[in-house]
DNA sequence: GATGAATGTCTTGCATACAAGAATGTTGAC
DNA sequence: GTCAACATTCTTGTATGCAAGACATTCATC
């Protein structure tokens, strides 16, 4: 049950591209998507872009009205931070089962993870150092022993993919989100479920924070 | 964003007589639906079956394989414990949210659900109980204070429904379940968020450990 | 007798056609 | 000039038709 399993059919291709329209913000919250243009931009019938707009619609990317169409929702500042937490607590409740169960064989994988993350900051490769931090995550997920909790996760991981990226951007961040990874991989060295899900919280949190001030700015800025 | 729209359309209707069906067990894991056999039995074309099937799919019911089928995902006993797993992190989590955000008139509202539910004990009625207790379960959902967060609870909760439904049939498990919730009451009142959060994890683990022993002997009775 | 290729049937994926509901524009009355 | 009722147009929901891939059966070969 992969979360976007990658099948051949043209309703996956459209559902994938518009996706990534969506993501990158092309269309805005509330933006109507038309069927036809869409089915015509992309070479297809009206059947694949259909089938498209329901799975959208069941990630959440989209909203559909009976007899009236499909809408983009793109979540707003409230919600993103909700998302946030949600996202933090998931990630509390992988490291805590994974405190118990971790092997050194795991451990090292991610203090490897976390040296080639190092190497992404001194190289201020920005990037390089999100995708090392997203496998890093991956990482402690597949740790937790529990397959639904992981597949969550990714899920929600992937969902938040473009929000995550701009935060990280801000100045300063890189060096303290290693040091956070850092702290993490100590507790659950040690085997403490407790420490270990408060610091990637904490962690995760702060993404959120961090979040919530862009926004904050953002909308100052705009007035 | 309700988890499932009730829309008028034909897609809609067969969804959610199929999601029944596969809850209640008419089908089993691996089961091939058939798109004609079904758009005949509701009288239905094959398009809305499709549409359908897709839905299921996104939820997790089914397994859709490019040009093959639909087919049908029974969570195994090893999945289930791990989706109690998530779902006590979960419940944990808008516990820990509520113990800091939770009103005076919320609390009246979680002692006056948990009356109703002892009523529902002492009459024996487990139907009754059942519907109680997903109200108040949902009630501390909606006290987080996060839409997101409790949107996520209710579709997990909505998803193990038949099998919590099972295995509270078992002798004892509604007294003791009751006393549960005023622990759990009790912790929210106090706004102690770890107390409130170890609780309601505790709450729903034992449901899961019930189940897997459920599980377990119904599987030695089989060999 | 077993294995593999070829063919035939069945099922899915997509395209197109049609019908019904929603949106829009027009006309008429006040 | 404004509002409302009606008609028109547009869009969605559903049905059907067609083509290509998957499965099964059969036949040939080792």
């Amino acid at each position: 049950m992969e979360p976007t399993a990658p099948q051949d059919t043209q309703a996956d291709r459209v559902a994938a591209a518009l996706e990534g329209l969506i993501f990158d913000g092309v269309f805005s919250d509330g933006d109507r998507l038309d069927e036809v243009r869409i089915a015509e931009q992309y070479g297809v019938s009206r059947t694949p872009v259909r089938e498209a707009f329901q799975r959208l619609a069941q990630s959440g990317l989209v909203r559909q009205l009976p007899r009236r169409g499909a809408f983009v929702r793109q979540p707003g500042p409230i919600e993103l931070i909700e998302m946030f937490e949600v996202m933090a607590e998931l990630e509390a409740a992988a490291a805590r089962l994974a405190a118990g169960r971790i092997t050194d064989e795991a451990l090292d994988l991610l203090k490897d993870l976390n040296r080639r993350s190092d190497d992404a900051v001194r190289e201020r490769d920005a990037d390089r150092y999100y995708d090392e931090n997203e496998r890093f995550h991956a990482a402690v997920y597949a740790q937790s022993g529990n397959g639904f909790l992981e597949r969550e996760c990714l899920r929600l991981q992937r969902r938040l993919r473009p929000f995550r990226r701009r935060q990280l951007r801000l100045r300063g961040r890189l060096r303290q989100s290693l040091g956070e990874h850092r702290a993490i991989v100590a507790a659950l060295e040690d085997g403490d479920a407790t420490a270990a899900a408060d610091a990637i919280r904490a962690h995760v949190t702060v993404q959120g924070e961090k979040f919530h001030h862009l926004i904050a700015s953002l909308r100052q800025a705009a007035e």
